[in-house]
RNA sequence: GCGCAGUUAGCUCAGCGGUAGAGCAAUCGCCUUACACGCGAUGGGUCACAGGUUCGAAUCCUGUACUGCGCACCA
């Protein structure tokens, strides 16, 4: 027989009523409360009473996994709490639809590129994926940036179908998309807001570039990744004589080398200082030099500087206004031949153009190997090269290293404004706390200005043109920028002011700037795209600064960060008082959960297996900024919490018919009975705890001690007292009632921000109506004050607790029911604790089934004696 | 190299000066007028290590070792 098969119930019984399945209830619930307007935001209230969400738009690039779910469902928690503090909340959504991840993912789901020379196809339809990259169909840019709008708005349907279906109390008439038109126009407003004060800047100067996307990345962007790298030990000869080594990774680059340094303190190297080297293969004269940021003991001492292996080679070529010989070209190939005659200044022209030869047009990677080669003919490789690990820069989202390209960009000045920039951060409450290092850390180690131009297509235009002088060469340092009013334009199409699109890309016409904005440029500006910002006034007053940003931490760098910068260059403001950071959720072997590794969890079929409330609870079980273990038997520990709930309210509300549930208004004066009074005191308790942690963004801890209040409750209390409400006993059995009647509702509001569906289903029961609250959600968090009545002695609850427990460890031992008879009962205890038993005996003798006439109670002479009983089980 | 967090029962975690805790798992039982998706009981720990402060340290301080993360360097 299968365990726990019960010999009487069938198996499937479910103790739910029938008809009562949590998805089909919890997607009433849903449609109930958009109906009851519940989660709207009130405008005509004060900006005191209200509580401003700055959500993060989660990126629309397919699905949402169970990461998501975690961390949305930590903020709604904190929201609900808020909600039933009275407050007015500003909860809305976002979507982050524009940049990379969507054009990527249209690129693939339709087997199309963008190809901005193509004219535009009136009604085109993609004929689906390709297998191989030659098939590609390439289209315009208008019909890309149609089918990207498309892809974006199917699967913002499915996300927020999600969120609501998960119990999201957001408003769902406050939404956004970063690419719509608003969103637009807010973050051209800020470039050109950005433009007049001076922050932002455009420069044709070296910058992180990702030759697979071809386009500049910023710094926030890269990540280091290891790497399997060689040492190669070159030769080097000095003109004049001598000669020297120097070890590199990246011998590929010899052709952009533009110096040879070694530190002013090296006495191996000083004597060369001054002096000329010809580097191998191409013969190139390069000066020898003093830099301090060569270390002698890496290497050989001396090394070469190239443009650009590293951002330290940018910045020695910037500060000795060294000659720019840029090798790899935007798509990481190596420059064509001419490049030797453009570039170098060879002592040896035949040869190193013969050496060049077998280099151009090739990759980084490939033309590492054949540099090699070369080096090996020439006699120019000393030893063989030695395997190291090196960490390399990679744009996060790109699979081929980054490399240092110039090109005009857009920049806004950080590097200037860091210490602005710290104190900002420093008047945001973080929390957890220590979650503002990271962000101080950032700041203290940037080293290159916010790039914000990117050489894509599905993102926010710069409102920028450019004339074009009579002999064709575009003024790039005379932009013409269009005006507030007019936004959003789009100069690619839009005309700027003063000229007909005639003109454009003529001589003496102009050109529209054809870069679109980093995404962060847009996302760094949510709270005042939620505050309509460029264009309602009235509003952005009442809902700027924000209350909270919730976001996770990989996520400082980049969001929190720029969100933080663009609030002091427009508003001189922080943009939120308090930034709440979540941890992530990691798979069972502690590595990071992603699709590449494939086990990322799809949210749909977890809420169907375990209900909202479940997954909720899981959520709510962690703490903010920590990382949590994904870990399916918490969800069922989360679904039997909810059953539990429903089973007790059940049972309390209906079956013992008290008197609060027929209508009756209970309230502290009815709660006479001493051990009542105790689990009252007890409840205050822990009413009082869960405000002030709930305060300071401690919901875990209150989901922690709530819940194991609860099952003690069930437990204990109302094993106790469930006799005597049965009881024909009017004013005893009206005690308990009084107190359950109490109890229940502080537990349903206690637990409604975690698990609003199954507590509004109870609370709808009979609450709804004898408190005048229609939703536990907005009912008022539970308070000490609701319970004016004179103080209960926990002692008394604490006797009859242990006098449970002797009961029940012997029934246990015996192997005996729980209902078997006591015949003997003697106790023990101190005189204090005798005087409390006895107020709660008659609970305990009918819940213990113990014989009343067996029973002894010797009094100790000092309050110290601890509590002993010993039990004797009578005959069946 | 610098910084942040962590190290407590088999697993996941709470506790943060006053007798080592919970859930899960394990084991043994129990149909009990809410719930067998339930209930009761049992076993299980040098609180990473070493010093110090204290009447008293898992808890505070110092150091060490691991683990995770962040930053920097990367010839």
């Amino acid at each position: 027989m299968e365990k726990n098969a019960s010999p009487t119930k069938p198996q499937e019984n479910t103790g739910l009523p029938a008809g009562y399945t949590p998805a089909a209830a919890e997607s009433a619930w849903c449609e109930k409360w958009e109906q009851q307007k519940l989660h709207h935001y009130d405008p005509s209230r004060p900006r005191a009473e209200t509580f401003v969400v700055d959500t993060p738009p989660p990126t629309v690039s397919g699905a949402l996994h169970i990461g998501h779910v975690f961390s949305y469902t930590q903020t709604d928690i904190f929201v609900r709490f808020q909600r039933m503090l009275g407050k007015n909340i500003f909860y809305p959504m976002g979507w982050d639809d524009n940049g990379l991840p969507t054009e990527r993912r249209v690129q693939n789901l339709f087997g199309v590129r963008c190809e901005p020379a193509v004219p535009y196809k009136e009604g085109y339809k993609s004929s689906g994926p390709k297998k191989d990259l030659k098939d590609y169909e390439h289209i315009s840019r208008r019909n890309f940036l149609e089918l990207c709008e498309a892809q974006t708005a199917e699967d913002e349907k499915r996300y927020e179908a999600l969120w609501r279906r998960l119990g999201l109390s957001i408003d769902w008439r406050q939404t956004y998309s970063t690419v719509g038109e608003h969103c637009r126009k807010t973050s051209q407003l800020s470039f050109l807001d950005l433009f007049k004060k001076g922050f932002v800047y455009s420069a044709e100067t070296p910058t992180l570039w990702d030759t697979t996307f071809r386009t500049a990345v910023a710094q926030a962007e890269c990540e280091d990744r290891e790497a399997n790298g060689f040492f190669h030990d070159i030769k080097f000869q000095v003109q004049g004589g001598g000669d020297f080594i120097i070890a590199t990774t990246r011998p590929e680059l010899l052709a952009a080398c533009i110096a040879v340094v070694a530190h002013p303190d090296d006495a191996r190297y000083k004597h060369l200082f001054g002096k000329t080297a010809l580097t191998p293969l191409f013969k190139v004269r390069v000066p020898i030099m003093p830099s301090e940021h060569a270390d002698p003991e890496k290497g050989t001492g001396i090394m070469m500087v190239c443009t650009f292996g590293d951002i330290a080679d940018v910045e020695f070529w910037r500060k000795h206004k060294m000659p720019m010989r840029q090798l790899i070209s935007r798509d990481g190939r190596l420059n064509a031949l001419t490049y030797v005659q453009e570039f170098l200044d060879s002592a040896d022209l035949e040869t190193a153009k013969n050496n060049y030869a077998q280099l151009a047009g090739l990759y980084a990677k490939q033309a590492r190997n054949k540099t090699v080669e070369l080096l090996r003919t020439e006699g120019s490789l000393v030893g063989e090269p030695r395997p190291t690990k090196q960490a390399v820069k990679y744009y996060e989202k790109g699979d081929q290293p980054l490399e240092f390209v110039p090109a005009r960009q857009w920049y806004i000045r950080i590097l200037e404004n860091k210490p602005a920039l710290l104190e900002q951060g420093k008047k945001v409450a973080w929390h957890p706390d220590y979650m503002y290092k990271r962000y101080e850390q950032w700041v203290e180690g940037l080293n290159q200005d916010w790039c914000i131009s990117r050489q894509r297509y599905f993102g926010v235009p710069f409102p920028v043109w450019y004339p074009v002088d009579h002999e064709g060469n575009v003024e790039y340092a005379n932009p013409i920028v269009a005006g507030a009013e007019r936004l959003p334009v789009d100069p690619q199409t839009d005309c700027p002011p003063g000229y007909t699109e005639e003109q454009r890309g003529k001589a003496g016409g102009f050109v529209g700037d054809h870069d679109v904005m980093d995404t962060w440029a847009t996302s760094s500006l949510t709270p005042m795209i939620n505050s309509r910002w460029a264009d309602d006034k009235t509003r952005h007053a009442a809902l700027y600064p924000a209350d909270l940003r919730p976001q996770a931490h990989e996520i400082i760098r980049t969001w929190a960060f720029y969100t933080i910068t663009k609030s002091w260059m427009h508003e001189n403001s922080v943009p939120w008082h308090n930034a709440g950071i979540s941890g992530w959720v990691v798979s069972p072997d502690k590595g990071k959960m992603s699709k590449s590794k494939g086990n990322t969890i799809t949210p749909e079929g977890l809420l169907q297996t375990y209900s909202a409330d479940a997954l909720r609870y899981w959520a709510g079980k962690a703490k903010l900024g920590h990382d949590t273990i994904y870990d399916e038997s918490v969800f069922k520990v989360g679904m039997r919490l909810a059953n539990k709930l429903f089973n007790a309210s059940k049972f309390t509300m209906l079956q013992l018919k008290s008197p609060a549930a027929a209508g009756a208004k209970l309230g502290p004066a009815d709660i006479t009975e001493p051990l009542d009074r105790a689990w009252v005191e007890h409840l205050k308790g822990i009413v009082e705890a869960s405000r002030k942690d709930f305060e300071n963004y401690d919901y875990a801890a209150v989901l922690l001690y709530v819940e194991t209040a609860f099952w003690d409750f069930c437990d204990n209390y109302l094993e106790l007292v469930k006799n005597r409400a049965y009881s024909g006993k009017p004013e005893a059995a009206r005690s308990a009632c009084a107190a359950l009647d109490w109890t229940l509702s502080v537990f349903l509001r206690l637990f409604a921000p975690f698990m609003p569906f199954i507590t509004e289903e109870v609370w709808s029961w009979s609450y709804a109506a004898s408190t005048g609250r229609p939703s536990v959600h907005k009912a008022p968090w539970p308070s000490a004050a609701e319970m004016p009545s004179a103080a209960g002695d926990k002692l008394v609850l604490e006797s009859a607790r242990k006098m449970m427990e002797a009961i029940r460890t012997k029934k246990a031992a015996e192997k005996r029911s729980v209902k078997w008879p006591v015949a003997r009962l003697a106790v023990e205890c101190g005189p204090r604790q005798a005087a409390a038993l006895k107020l709660a005996l008659e609970d305990v003798l009918l819940a213990g089934c113990v014989d009343k006439a067996g029973v002894t109670l010797k009094e100790a002479a000092s309050d110290e004696t601890p509590l002993t009983a010993t039990v004797e089980l009578g005959a069946a």
